[in-house]
RNA sequence: GCCAAGGUAGCUUAGCGGCGAAGCGGUGGACUGCAGAUCCAUUACACGGGAGUUCAAAUCUCUCCCUUGGCUCCA
């Protein structure tokens, strides 16, 4: 039974899915116009593991995300950079599903373009128009905010309040909250991009929009699971559940709302100002998937998160351990001294037990830091059994197929098997080891420990075990 | 100003009414030719301050202090 905290209620509740097993999960996707960041991975690995528990837990989820490629930002960025708007879009979308495969992060089952879902937009803000939600200016389609009342519902707020501080609001807007559904943009040329024909004029749609024509179109009005960035709350979401709701007359349009924490570096916001910018491509080069990976699972996913070089060393060394019982397993498994003993059944019970406590974790609101500790919590175990001989084949090899499926769960491939090595290499490799051997027999340390040392320099480690 | 999220050992985080926990780290020891890994022990002033509710508060309520974010570009 998963529990989930709903921003909408600010509780944990029990999720239920509207049909039987099915969900029908979306998260707002990347605006395609600059390389994704490390708060984008945030993001999506925290829903990637969402996701995967979900699935594992036994349900058919249908994951959905946006791909936002007819932006203002894309259209600067492109005359900035002299290329088409669409041309950038799909070369940033490009990169976006890449450095996602990078950071093992699955793909979602249908990655939706706002440029293929003009008609879909178009109809939705039709509706909205002859329901008297939407009105038409000579600057474009605007949703009029003092006729829905629920609107702030999500991020608690009033619509007093947001008129209050607002500087300049465009006198055109019956209210300045009002926000754009429909853009006009006169034509200017015939092959121009990003414009489109619509019942009010040549023009692009507002940013809101495209989500809930798409959310309409594959879930219908009602869904299950919306989630994205802390920051989408407002005004985002928002407009979107004025929009959807009062199209359709349906409430709620969405049954929970998940919001991811902010990613911060050393303790301030990423921004390009501040040059503490970080992009995916670059993390990658310094950190492997995994250790990231492990980072941001190591805090809850609404929680805020600091990300500096010192954090990410911790991170290093806590997944290192994991790595190393493994190893040590695998070690054990190989050898011929073979342990056998009758506590297998003890055994049995103590992975069950530590099999339930992971699952609680993840069902108690994807707790990933408090199933990681049930982890570490079986390490010193199993260590100190595996140190003293206490521990049968049979219960490392259970162990570490425990191991592996909580691996699964987190995205985090603990087989140590990368084996994709040359074969020149392997050979060469135990050449060296053999030759090594020969020198620490003849107790030829200084040179075996060169060796060793240099090794390492090449982040090869050796490490000798005890004969 | 309004809204929101936080303040738990040196660091990073769980816990959110009933023995304060995990990882990283520090120190000493065991093992090892040394190193690494591991084990044992140990170190930790750890629940921002104050008041209240309760048999019982890190946890609930109020209040104050501090940090961060949002307030129509944002994952």
């Amino acid at each position: 039974m998963i529990k989930l905290y709903n921003t909408m209620t600010r509780r944990k509740e029990i999720f239920e899915p509207i049909e039987g097993n099915r969900v029908k999960l979306f998260v707002c996707g990347p605006t395609v116009y600059d390389y994704s960041h490390i708060g984008h991975a945030r993001t999506y690995i925290s829903f990637d593991v969402i996701v995967r528990y979900m699935k594992y837990s036994g349900y058919s989820v249908f994951y959905v995300q946006n791909i936002t490629d007819l932006d203002d930002k894309i259209l600067k960025r492109a005359d900035e950079l002299e290329t088409s708007p669409l041309e950038l879009a799909r070369r940033y979308e490009e990169k976006y599903l890449h450095d996602m495969d990078l950071l093992g992060v699955e793909h979602v089952n249908l990655y939706a373009r706002a440029t293929e879902h003009i008609p879909e937009i178009i109809r939705q803000i039709g509706v909205l128009v002859d329901k008297g939600y939407a009105y038409e200016t000579d600057k474009g389609v605007y949703f009029d905010e003092s006729k829905f009342e629920d609107f702030g519902k999500l991020s608690n707020r009033n619509i007093e309040d947001l008129n209050v501080h607002r500087i300049g609001p465009d006198s055109s807007k019956r209210n300045p909250g009002d926000f754009a559904l429909w853009k006009k943009r006169e034509r200017i040329s015939e092959e121009q991009e990003m414009i489109w024909d619509s019942p009010w004029g040549t023009g692009r749609p507002g940013w809101h929009i495209e989500d809930t024509a798409i959310t309409e179109t594959y879930f219908g009005p009602q869904y299950d699971i919306h989630g994205g960035g802390l920051d989408l709350i407002f005004p985002h979401h928002e407009a979107e559940i004025a929009q959807m709701e009062a199209s359709s007359g349906k409430k709620p349009m969405v049954r929970y709302w998940m919001h991811t924490g902010f990613l911060n570096v050393k303790g301030e916001k990423m921004s390009k100002s501040l040059g503490n910018f970080i992009t995916i491509y670059e993390l990658l080069e310094e950190y492997s998937p995994e250790v990231f990976r492990f980072f941001v699972l190591s805090t809850h996913y609404r929680s805020p998160i600091d990300f500096s070089s010192e954090i990410l060393h911790q991170s290093s060394q806590g997944l290192n351990r994991i790595y190393n019982l493994i190893e040590k397993i695998n070690c054990e498994l190989d050898s011929d001294t073979s342990i056998s003993l009758d506590n297998d059944s003890d055994y049995i019970q103590k992975l069950a037990a530590v099999r339930e406590e992971f699952f609680e974790a993840m069902d108690n609101d994807f707790n990933t830091p408090a199933a990681i500790s049930t982890i570490f919590d079986l390490i010193r175990d199993v260590n100190r059994d595996i140190h003293e001989s206490n521990i049968s084949k049979n219960s490392l090899t259970k162990l570490k197929a425990i191991i592996m499926e909580f691996g699964y769960v987190l995205g985090l491939d603990f087989s140590m098997e990368h084996g994709n090595e040359e074969n020149l290499e392997i050979e060469l490799l135990d050449l060296l080891k053999y030759v090594r051997e020969k020198l620490r027999q003849n107790k030829n340390w200084e040179l075996s420990d060169q060796i060793r040392d240099k090794l390492n320099d090449l982040n090869i480690s050796l490490e000798d075990k005890k004969v």
